[in-house]
Formats: C-alpha cells, sequence, structure tokens
DNA sequence: ATATCGTATTTATCTGATAATATTGATGTT
DNA sequence: AACATCAATATTATCAGATAAATACGATAT
C-alpha cells in the first residue's frame, strides 16, 4: 500500500490505493478487482476496512459492489470527477495536460459568469474580500506574499460573491487544481507582473455594478489562460 | 427509516434516511448526530451497515468521524452538490425554486460554451446525435414521443459532443435536474411548441461549424429559462 | 433450444472483542 | 490566575468469525 500515513487512517489509506488504481486502468474488462476476500490478503487488512474503503469509493462513483457479482469497475462517464479525491487521483495517474486543458475550458464557461453574477449581487463583504485578494497580489509584485495563493485567493473570492453555491462548489475543486494551473502557464509564460492589471479589471467592473463588463473582462483572462494550454498541447508538450 | 426498500440494501438505505436527515438539517449545533452506538439503536441495524452508510456520507462531504469525535456534520460549503444524491436529499427537503435558479445559472454559464466547443470539435457522430434529439423534439410536437425526455436528450447530447468530461459530467446531474426544471418553466410558459425552433438553431450553427453562433443560440435559450425562473421568484411562487 | 431449478460463490449483515485516538477534567507548576 | 502536563474515558477504528441473502452459472428436464 502506499506509504501516505500521513493523518489517514486505515480504510483511507485503502480507499486511496484502491481509488488511485481504478484510475490509473489499473482494473478492466481482462482484469477485474479482486474479490473482497482477495483484497483483505493483498492489502494484510480485516474485511471491515475494506469493505469500508469501497463504500467510499461506490460514493464517488468508481465502483459497484453486489453479492456474487463481485466489485466492478464503473465505466469512467460515471467517475465523479467533481470530487475531490477523484480529480487528484486523476492529476496523479495520467500527466494529462489533455486534463487541464478541458478544466480551463469548464473555467472559461464558469468563471465570467461568476463575475457577472458578482457584479449583479453586489454583496458588498464578499467584494470587499475581492479586494484583499488584489491586495495580495499587489503586495506579490514587490515579494510581500506568495503570488500564487495570492491569485487563487482572488479566483475564489469572486465565485464565493456569486452568491451561486454551485460556483462556491466549484471553488475548492478549482483550488486544488489551480496549484497545478497556474503553475503550468506561469512556467510558460515568464510569470508576468502584467497579471495585476488585468484582475484589477475584472474587480472594478464588479465594484462599478456594471456584469457585462465583469464577464467580458473575466472571458479575456480565461482565454489567455487556455489559450496557453492549447498551445502547448500543440507543441506536443506533455 | 424510509421505506424506500426498492432495490436498496440496507447501508444504502442508512446512507439515504441520514443523508436526507442531514440535509434537512436535522442535525446541527445543539442536535449533533448521535453516536455510532446509538444510530444502530435508532435504525435497528448492526454497525457494519451503520459504519459503511457512515463512510459513504463522508465520500460525499456530509460528515466526518474519527475517533473520541463522533460523527459530525460538515458545514454545507463542505457538500458535495455535484453529486446525483446530494442534489435529490436537496430538491426532496428544500422546496427550493432557489436551488433551480443557482442550477439555471450554471447552465447558463455550461451550455453555450459546451455547444461553442461542439462547433469546434465537430465530431460527426455525436452531433448527428444531437440531430437524432431534435428530430425526438419535432415528432414530440405531434405527440409521436415524450417531448420532456427528447428535451433533455438533446441538452445532454451537446454537452456530450463537447467532447470535455467536465461537461459530460455534468449532464448526469442536469439529466435528474431537469427534469424538474423543464417542467417548471413548461408549466409556467404554457409548452410552447416553438420550442422547436429554438433548440435548431443550436444544431444549425453545431452543423455549420459556427462556434459563436451555437453559443450565442444557446445563450438565448438559456436565458430565457432563467428568467422565467427569476420570474416566478419574484412573483413569490414557492 | 428453452425454461426451470439447484448449487456454489460472493457480498451483505450481524455479533463481539480489542486497539487507537482525542476530549475532558484533574493535577501540578509558574 | 493562567498555563502546561497527564490520566481517565468515551468514541470510533480495526480485527475476527459466523450466518444470511443475492445471483451467476451450470445441470436438468421439457
Amino acid at each position: 500500500m502506499n506509504p501516505q500515513n500521513r493523518g489517514m487512517n486505515l480504510t483511507q489509506q485503502v480507499a486511496d490505493t484502491l481509488g488511485s488504481a481504478i484510475i490509473t486502468g489499473k482494473y478492466g474488462e481482462h482484469n477485474p478487482v479482486p474479490s473482497e476476500a482477495v483484497l483483505c490478503e493483498q492489502l494484510k487488512v480485516s474485511r471491515s476496512a475494506a469493505r469500508e474503503a469501497v463504500k467510499s469509493l461506490a460514493a464517488k462513483g468508481l465502483l459497484t459492489s453486489r453479492a456474487r457479482q463481485g466489485i466492478r469497475v464503473l465505466p469512467e462517464s460515471e467517475w465523479n470527477l467533481f470530487d475531490a479525491d477523484v480529480l487528484r487521483w486523476m492529476r496523479e495517474s495520467n500527466p494529462s495536460l489533455e486534463l487541464l486543458r478541458e478544466f480551463a475550458e469548464l473555467r472559461v464557461a464558469v468563471e465570467p459568469q461568476a463575475a457577472m453574477l458578482a457584479a449583479q449581487r453586489q454583496n458588498s463583504e464578499k467584494i470587499s474580500q475581492i479586494g484583499s485578494a488584489l491586495n495580495r497580489m499587489k503586495q506579490a509584485e514587490s515579494g510581500l506574499d506568495d503570488p500564487l495563493e495570492a491569485d487563487i485567493a482572488f479566483h475564489l473570492s469572486i465565485l464565493d460573491a456569486s452568491e451561486n453555491r454551485f460556483f462556491s462548489q466549484l471553488g475548492r475543486i478549482i483550488d486544488t487544481t489551480l496549484r497545478v494551473s497556474i503553475r503550468f502557464t506561469n512556467m510558460r509564460t515568464g510569470v508576468r507582473a502584467g497579471n495585476h492589471h488585468e484582475h484589477k479589471q475584472i474587480y472594478d467592473a464588479i465594484v462599478a455594478n456594471k456584469p457585462e463588463e465583469a464577464a467580458k473582462n473575466a472571458s479575456l483572462l480565461m482565454d489567455n489562460a487556455l489559450a496557453i494550454i492549447v498551445a502547448a498541447l500543440k507543441e506536443g508538450v506533455k
């Protein structure tokens, strides 16, 4: 089993190794998931631990288990990609610049709409949090704050200011994935400091109660991020 | 326990009642989730069943359970709304036209982008499936098919044709929720048959390889759906 | 060939016991 | 009085083993 014992209890460890193995494609038609009994033997854990791990993964759409039928991996279309664990396993298994592109396409759709809603809703408290994040980005230019964290905080605060539970929710997933994505795009573009200005334009439009403009400015930013990834894909970078 | 014995095994039943109870707000600060032992007693199930159900709900972000700490409901921000079960429990518990609005806002963001990507990707097989769904909608006008199912099939096929796993994935959630949402909007607008034409314009743009136009046409449709819900909210309809 | 039925395999469920863990209150120290 | 340390205790975690239920598969009969 993976030596990721950091605070994880046994069933979580089992779920982690199993989930990872499934997503890596280790199991399939020719090589089905072993039975509960065999699983216990292989991983040296009790049935409780194994079964509870299986239940976790079933809840995430990775597999089913039924009497006499055994444990079956579900088709990828059933996997819940909007689950932090599943997404992590996918990132860790597939190098998948591809996944990053698909994720960027989602952000292109979602973030402008979130910015628009934030401008419409005008929740002053949450808008001020966008402002704080923007300040952090400014500070980061002089090395007084972490640019990556500041950038992430900015995007999350916009999603939150949209006052839409689905968008806020996406924030949590975007959080973990941005840590990979932003690092990548910054690597490609050389961490231009100009970023701050483009972000400020989104913030200004939201403060000014201009939904359309906020959406448009957010679109520009997102399109750029996507374009960088697409360019890398065309070059055959992995 | 809920008498939803339809094919569900015991742990699934426990997870269902517990999940539903959590989302209904039955448990909170003043009224924490009972301990494993008490839970077993109340529901008249063994520890295995209870524990496995808890693991399921933990995987969906509804609760955590740790030794000596007991079972704790997580804040709503942790609940995975992009999970079919969680979403169903929310629909069943809260009347929540509010939730419908937030969901519509998500669709406004996602579907135009999906239509755009579908037009770009030009996967002929998947585009022909959009065509089939459109035909079904046409047939439905003469009562030869179910208009609701046809409508849903249309939107799902577009998401699928985007060849983006996140969008496809959203399809499964949209599926269940559309059955409520479309019914509602149709109820409000009197099931206008004109729907077919607006859908056809999206399809035509995709076939014609016109991404921008496809997105624009999809936007119009989505904005309408959202507007109906917003109007109802303003009138105080629940 | 098809339908029926029995058998065997696998998960489902129950029970009981021990271990690990973290809360809480007691105790002692500064 | 405030704070660190430690022991007691309640709760989940993990293990072990047994029985029940479900269903895939093959045998049998029509």
